[in-house]
RNA sequence: GAGCGCUUAGCUCAGCUGGCUAGAGCAUUUCGUUUACACCGAAAGGGUCGGGGGUUCGAAUCCCUCAGCGCUCACCA
């Protein structure tokens, strides 16, 4: 019965603690810790001792849970073991992540690739079989890390997020949600990936870098005076004018054209090709055209008589800067050209993208551009490539007057932007007109000389036919953006059309708003009012979704979003009157400063695309009655035909002969969709799903902390609010609390290729766990990132070792001491000397710290109480201070004594000792729990104090 | 472009709602100790708390502004 000799060695004794923990079934809620025994699920259930319980979030189950995942399990393990010494019932429930998109593509690289085969090859349910044989070999690796770290979780119920009971459940909530009219399909606007075939989601894009011609082309749009025009025209032309000079506007930058304006009669004019003109002075200068607006003014477009620039080029940029001012204006070159079609006016665009043009269903100006202003809600109709063609004049906020010309052109089939705003004005734009098919040719849309041939090669086609036509106004080649770029296969996205199905967030969106609803909450942050939220919530709850939401469509939800330009006033103090909500039935995020973050997500959430093409996950409950495919109709519509006696026919959506949504198959004859659901849906509902599955909401729902990556916390967090929301009327957790990145050990972003990453194993072993968790914690905030270095793993291989020391002192000045007392019933009154009372007060003050830092999550700040007061105030103060009443006093030089210890002295020195060490065991156990449980093992138990500390009271 | 955050000792970072000479670890220097611990102890040096301005009796902490960096989202017809 005492320490070894020599330096804590946590390899000879973590397993052993470990196996002793799992042997007693210590970490399941089952466990009573006043008869050390397992009780029956019935006993647990009526055990009276308060519930505590943490879902772990589901690391991918296709390799090893890296770091991160670790560090998070270091924090929940915190919580636990401070919950089970403060008396609860707690629950920690393991689970691991099918991963879909990623899941499928790892199986496929990693084990089909290696055997040089073809997932194509296989049968569906072939390839399912196998991929769970991989993931379930998988999952027994991922648990042992689990249980390595001290995660004190109940292994017993680890979930697989592809366990029946859990499919079951995601796949109920997908019926519940379509019959509630929140699920849907509906055509909607997908990143094509023309290369791999296939749909890919948003993040799975990246933009790269690119020179692309500009057009800007002009909808030919007659205004009635022509006429006009011409004898304008013949008025003037080749004419010099002496005019009145007005002023003069030099352009910026490198573009050198210098223009000047004035007026003769009633004409404006225009010259260019002039340059530090004097105020005052008369211009004289040659006529060479007239530019046409829409609002039917003239204006006479005059050269000095000795220019000699390129007047053609020159004059299309001019009217690009004209055109920022003046709307749909038109220049008429005199020598150039004596087409009538050039007499006309237009509206004038920008596209890096013309082969579009055949799917524009509207023309979009900015609501505050006063140019276009009347022909705003009106149809036009304009003349493009000698076709005639009407379009819906509207106004979006989207669109940036100081862009370009100022107009845009709306085409939902191939554009997101355009996809937006036709969403917002349906009855205009919509519906969409598809021109492109999957494989980048042309369709029937774009007209005869067009039609199968490939986009980007109409793209220089139509260069010669709108110049040919008059459509072609200038075309600027050194123009830069960024073009879509799938990350796969680096084709470039074709934005298209397809059939989808789709989540709509309406009324789970905004009782999550309010779930989260705090300080951080003033109305800058939200779009909504905290009142205009219970408003909709209350329709939502006491109509029915279904009631209270527009109907299943195939149209994009008509949303009003908010005037750009709010008065700025109304910023001011809303922060004290906006009431705290009742802790029952909100959410705490730690850190706070996440929750403007989280906000801005909410705020911004679109529908959501739920079925992914892939085969490993929940096959979508849904049912066809015959064969379905997907084609573009003569009008260029996008729809999906379903095979009906031997004929295809319209897919109708809301049609059960023709859709069914169940679980299981309506009969024989019914084909089931071929999708699978994102992943997002079935960890969205993780927390009461495995609670469900192990038949645990009673007690442990909802569950009291949520420890995530911040970087999750808009897909998983907010999703997990929304489904609870939707599926139990409640919060999923009281809080959260989100975790940084861990860096590598040089502190930058762990990576292979920069060979800074750590390995688990490695450094377990030669640092051992307890130090290990510590680097996690110590001077660490929620959120914030921090790097695993061999330093700090250092410092706190040491810290365990002084750990250790101190605690062998303690024994040898404890051990045959007689009355060291009940420790549990101390007071300040059983000491009497001023060390002992020192020490027994720094118990009380560090105590007090640490329980307040654990309860407000502050774990960096509980370590550091724990490191600073046990090394440089139990250890290095208070024991130096007492070993005067321990040890026998000799002359240093003669060794002769000079006192003996006494012996009352000595037992009240002892008992304090081993107050403060059991102490510290306890408050460092939930941060260290393998050298605090073998240290333990040595000290005698007094009445109360159980054999494993976890379950010793706080 | 928008949102959020960061900038404190040579390095990595704490410092929460403004308050005594601004802290820790590592590193550096000096001294000490071998009766828990050299994986030790005592002490020292080192910081215009990114720059500038403001509020205040008082600011690293609150406000404004500038600069640099990071993350997330959207990317401009």
């Amino acid at each position: 019965m005492a320490l070894p000799k020599g330096a804590y060695n946590p390899k000879e004794n973590e397993q052993t603690i470990l196996d002793r923990w799992l042997e007693a079934c210590a970490y399941k809620p089952e466990y009573d810790p006043k008869e050390s025994r397992v009780v029956s699920f019935e006993e647990m259930k009526n055990d009276s001792r308060e519930a505590w319980s943490l879902i772990c979030p589901p690391p991918n189950a296709y390799g090893r849970p890296h770091i991160g995942n670790i560090s998070g399990y270091a924090y929940m393990d915190v919580m636990a073991r401070f919950q089970r010494m403060n008396g609860k019932k707690v629950l920690v429930l393991p689970g691991k992540d099918h991963a879909g998109l990623e899941g499928e593509g790892v199986f496929v690289r990693e084990v089909l690739e290696k055997q040089k085969r073809d997932k194509f090859d296989m049968k569906r349910e072939e390839f399912y079989s196998e991929m769970m044989d991989f993931f379930e070999n998988n999952m027994d690796i991922a648990m042992k890390d689990e249980k390595e770290i001290g995660l004190s979780a109940d292994f017993d119920r680890d979930t697989f997020t592809l366990d029946p009971d859990i499919v079951e459940t995601v796949l109920d909530t997908f019926v519940e949600m379509y019959n509630a009219g929140m699920i849907y399909k509906g055509v909607r606007l997908i990143n094509w990936d023309p290369k791999a075939r296939t749909a890919v989601a948003d993040n799975q894009i990246l933009y790269k870098e690119s020179k692309t011609p500009f057009f800007y082309f002009k909808y030919i749009y007659k205004t009635g005076d022509e006429k006009r025009a011409i004898e304008l025209k013949n008025e003037f032309e080749g004419k010099e004018l002496e005019w009145n000079y007005e002023r003069n506007m030099t352009k910026d930058g490198k573009e050198d054209l210098t223009f000047s304006y004035g007026h003769l009669d009633n004409l404006e004019i225009m010259g260019y090709g002039y340059s530090n003109v004097q105020s005052g002075d008369k211009i004289r200068g040659r006529v060479v055209g007239i530019q046409m607006r829409l609002d039917s003014k003239y204006r006479l477009v005059v050269i000095h008589p000795d220019y000699s620039g390129d007047i053609k080029n020159d004059i299309a940029q001019t009217f690009l800067f004209e055109a920022k001012y003046y709307a749909g204006a038109h220049i008429l070159l005199f020598e150039e050209n004596s087409n009538d079609s050039d007499y006309t006016n237009g509206f004038v665009i920008g596209t890096v993208r013309p082969e579009t043009v055949f799917s524009d269903t509207a023309i979009a100006c900015d609501p505050k551009d006063e140019r276009y202003k009347e022909f705003v809600g009106k149809e036009v109709e304009v003349e493009f490539l000698g076709e005639k063609k009407k379009l819906n004049f509207i106004a979006d906020f989207a669109v940036d007057k100081d862009f370009g010309t100022g107009l845009l052109k709306v085409t939902p089939a191939h554009a997101k932007e355009d996809w937006e705003i036709a969403s917002r004005h349906p009855e205009e734009c919509l519906p969409a007109i598809q021109c492109i098919n999957y494989d980048l040719t042309m369709n029937h849309i774009s007209g005869e000389k067009y039609s199968g041939k490939k986009a980007k090669l109409v793209r220089t086609e139509m260069r010669e036919d709108m110049l040919k036509k008059g459509n072609l106004v200038y075309v600027n080649d050194e123009y830069e953006n960024k073009i879509q770029v799938a990350e796969r296969t680096e084709a470039p996205i074709e934005p298209l059309l397809s059939s989808q199905w789709y989540l709509r967030y309406d009324g789970i969106k905004e009782a999550t708003i309010l779930m989260a609803f705090n300080e951080h909450n003033d109305d800058t942050n939200l779009e909504q009012s905290r009142e205009e939220l219970e408003e909709i919530l209350e329709k939502f709850n006491s109509v029915g979704a279904n009631n209270y939401l527009p109907l299943r469509n195939d149209l994009p939800l008509q949303k009003s979003l908010p005037e750009q330009n709010e008065d700025i006033e109304t910023r001011t103090d809303s922060k004290a009157t906006n009431p705290q909500p009742e802790t029952h039935n909100s959410v705490h995020i730690h850190p706070e400063t996440m929750v403007p973050k989280f906000n801005h997500w909410m705020n911004n959430l679109r529908d959501w695309a739920i079925s992914r093409s892939l085969w490993w996950g929940y096959r979508l409950p849904v049912w066809y009655s015959g064969e379905v495919k997907e084609v573009i109709d003569e009008n260029g519509q996008v729809k999906e035909l379903i095979m009906q006696n031997g004929t295809f026919v319209e897919l109708e959506y809301a049609n059960p002969e023709h859709i069914k949504v169940q679980k299981e198959s309506p009969g024989e004859s019914w084909i089931q969709d071929e999708n699978v659901l994102d992943t997002w849906f079935s960890s969205g509902q993780w927390v009461y799903a495995t609670l469900r599955k192990h038949n645990l909401m009673d007690e442990f729902f909802p569950s009291d902390v949520m420890v995530s990556g911040f970087d999750i916390m808009e897909n998983w967090i907010s999703r997990m609010m929304m489904f609870t929301y939707f599926k139990e009327k409640s919060i999923p957790f009281k809080d959260v609390y989100l975790t940084g990145l861990v860096k590598g050990t040089d502190g930058q972003k762990m990576s292979k290729s920069k060979g800074n990453l750590i390995n688990i194993d490695e450094v377990r072993e030669k640092y051992g766990t307890d130090a290990v968790r510590m680097v996690y914690y110590y001077q660490n905030t929620a959120g914030a990132d921090y790097a695993m270095t061999y330093e700090k793993l250092d410092t706190f291989k040491k810290f365990v070792n002084k750990i250790w020391n101190a605690s062998k002192f303690v024994e040898m000045n404890v051990d045959g001491s007689e009355g060291v007392g009940t420790n549990n019933n101390l007071s300040l009154q059983d000491f009497q000397l001023p060390e002992t009372k020192a020490l027994f007060n720094h118990i009380q003050e560090i105590k007090e710290q640490i329980t307040k830092n654990i309860e407000s999550f502050e774990l960096g700040h509980a370590t550091y109480n724990l490191y600073h007061g046990f090394w440089h105030e139990f250890a290095d103060v208070h024991i130096e201070a007492v070993k005067k009443y321990t040890y026998t006093q000799r002359d240093k030089e003669t060794g002769e004594i000079i006192s003996e210890p006494k012996a009352e002295e000595k037992i009240e020195v002892g008992r304090v000792l081993l107050y403060a060490l059991k102490n510290y065991l306890k408050m460092l156990h939930p941060f260290m729990p393998f050298v605090t449980q073998r240290i333990w093992d040595e000290l005698e138990k007094e009445e109360g104090e159980h054999e494993f500390l976890m379950y010793c009271k706080w």
